[in-house]
DNA sequence: GTTAGCACTCTCTTCTGTTGAGTGCTAACT
DNA sequence: AGTTAGCACTCAACAGAAGAGAGTGCTAAC
């Protein structure tokens, strides 16, 4: 048995009804609505030879047909277009970006939310870490007495900032001197190379300025260590409880809960992504819970580090929107990241 | 009619039991359960009494009773202990919080998590917008050529920064000069008060070094213009979810829909917030949306303004112990403000 | 290879009867 | 006068039965 061109145009009129209505399409509605050429008998049997070759299933005896995870996978790979976002969407985009540039965080949340309310799926942008870019710079800057602001650069352009707490008899050129001596030290260090041992031994070394290296040394020891954290970002949860297959509270609330859980979502996305538009469908996901969700997404550039934009949606997805929408929004991100970090 | 002390007691041991069972309480089965020392008939009586109050209603004639939202209001004003944290869970929060004070986002979004997680209610965390803090300092660091950074203080300690790009020639005793002239010019003026025409007239009175100023205007303008949104996390949802009277998807719907959105949340909490820790049950929310509901919140200061921490649940809440644990983490919330912003 | 016809299957909805927890009322009791 | 036991009544929830409707698979004709 082998896929014909007729099998594909019928199997394409199923996923397509099947993505809309949610419903198993039948053989009669389906020739009626796209106004096909053949019966409904024909139909029905092209169903049958469909279904045994794995693309379709019956959720019961006298049921429609609906695509199965390899239907999807095959539509997907073989028949589907990408969808490309409205220009006004893409303005949308734009704009909104554009006006929040001040601060990454909620640019990206920005985003997120955009990406939800556009295609009424749930969006998530995992942050990367930074902990492998290196040290480049380190800048005392006093402020009242008694009290200083630590900035300091990584070679990424990642620039982070801490109030200190230092003796009120330091000087600003003391200051300086101080800074001095840890950029040389640290220089060209990894980030995730100064280990809290070599944070110790600098300690020992050093006895002059004793209480401003300490509470500097806290300080780098604390922001190497808040570097380290990705961040997560889940937006638009409530286009979850749309959907049809999620009727079954407790199935949602499983679902809910692993969205919920940071560390959850950055397990479930794979660690290498490419800058191309992925697609895991169904059982393609690793978790268990997760073999009624599909989702979509890529990967950005950021820091040097890579992150992850994608959405999460049923099986039954409008995968054509989502990749479109996925794509045009990683080329946004790169370019802001590009022009204003 | 008057509120004796025997029908306290049978409100409360209603409202108790409602609050664990979310079933309506039966005469008989309370007497069984509370061990009282009256009859099931005595109980019905005082129970219609109580009804005629208005402390208590009937879902339906044959059915039990359950605790009215003025029923719950008296429990609240009247009878209720707030319950104190544990020690375990205070040395838990302690520990969180403390580990984590690198971020102030990671450190809220942490304890809105702990808040959900202890008590299996919804959390949610306003940060306050910063706009009115006044200004006090201003530094530019060198970075590497044709780099800076400008680094923004706030009398309230509040502290920003943000990369800029200025021509190559300047020199960093040419920078220091312009900090301090931007100093200067806006010393002790409000963040607020500082307009965007303040930073043109600005703009035009100085031709000197106009690139450089340029570029740090535009920074400071982003800056204020970007201290002036306020944050909102909400965490733990999926507690609302387990709540049976959430089990109509429609309902819920709505509610996840009010708690996704940002503005809102914000809307819903009264501006005027004491550091008292505030109830309000179902119908006394502002939205109608939210009469199933109740809030219990309290406010707390961050750089001069007012930030909001509360809880969200069923109107059948175990509001004992959400009044002690938002108590308890408005206190240490205030202490690491205190101690490390 | 395609189509019409028809018996068959299975879910979904509606209806009906039954069960059981709980009430309100009355009359007796302390 | 307040408290209690007894009893008829109410109403939601559950389970089973019947009917409707959509859809299939198969057979025979085109």
């Amino acid at each position: 048995m082998t896929m014909d061109e007729r099998k594909q145009k019928i199997l394409e009129s199923i996923v397509l009804d099947y993505v809309e209505t949610a419903e198993p399409v039948g053989s009669r509605a389906m020739v009626k609505k796209h106004g096909l050429k053949i019966s409904a008998a024909t139909v029905r049997n092209e169903m049958a030879d469909l279904e045994d070759m794995g693309y379709l299933e019956q959720p019961h005896t006298s049921a429609g047909r609906i695509p199965s995870q390899k239907g999807f996978r095959y539509f997907v790979d073989c028949m589907m277009e990408s969808q490309e976002l409205s220009e006004q969407e893409i303005d949308l985009l734009y704009q909104m970006a554009k006006n929040n540039v001040k601060d990454w965080d909620e640019v990206i949340s920005g985003i997120a939310q955009f990406l939800s309310q556009i295609t009424h799926y749930t969006s998530f942008i995992i942050m990367p870490a930074v902990h492998t870019s290196q040290f480049r710079f380190l800048q005392l800057v006093p402020l009242e007495k008694g009290r200083a602001v630590i900035l300091l650069v990584t070679d990424t352009g990642l620039i982070m900032h801490r109030k200190i707490e230092i003796p009120e008899s330091i000087t600003p050129e003391e200051l300086a001197t101080i800074a001095e001596v840890l950029n040389r030290t640290f220089s060209a260090k990894k980030m995730g190379e100064i280990t809290r041992s070599d944070l110790q031994t600098i300690r020992n070394d050093l006895n002059k300025r004793k209480k401003v290296m300490e509470v500097t040394l806290e300080a780098i020891d604390s922001l190497l260590e808040s570097s380290s954290g990705e961040r997560v970002v889940v937006s638009g949860l409530i286009n979850l409880l749309k959907e049809p297959e999620f009727r079954d509270l407790d199935k949602l609330k499983r679902i809910i809960a692993l969205l919920e859980e940071d560390v959850v979502l950055r397990s479930i996305v794979p660690n290498e992504v490419s800058d191309q538009v992925d697609i895991l469908i169904g059982n393609e996901n690793p978790l268990q819970d997760m073999k009624d969700l599909s989702m979509v997404f890529t990967g950005y550039k950021s820091f040097g580090e890579l992150g992850k934009i994608g959405l999460i949606g049923p099986v039954r997805m409008e995968y054509w929107k989502a990749t479109g929408t996925i794509e045009a929004v990683r080329s946004i991100v790169q370019e802001i990241i590009q022009k204003y970090y």
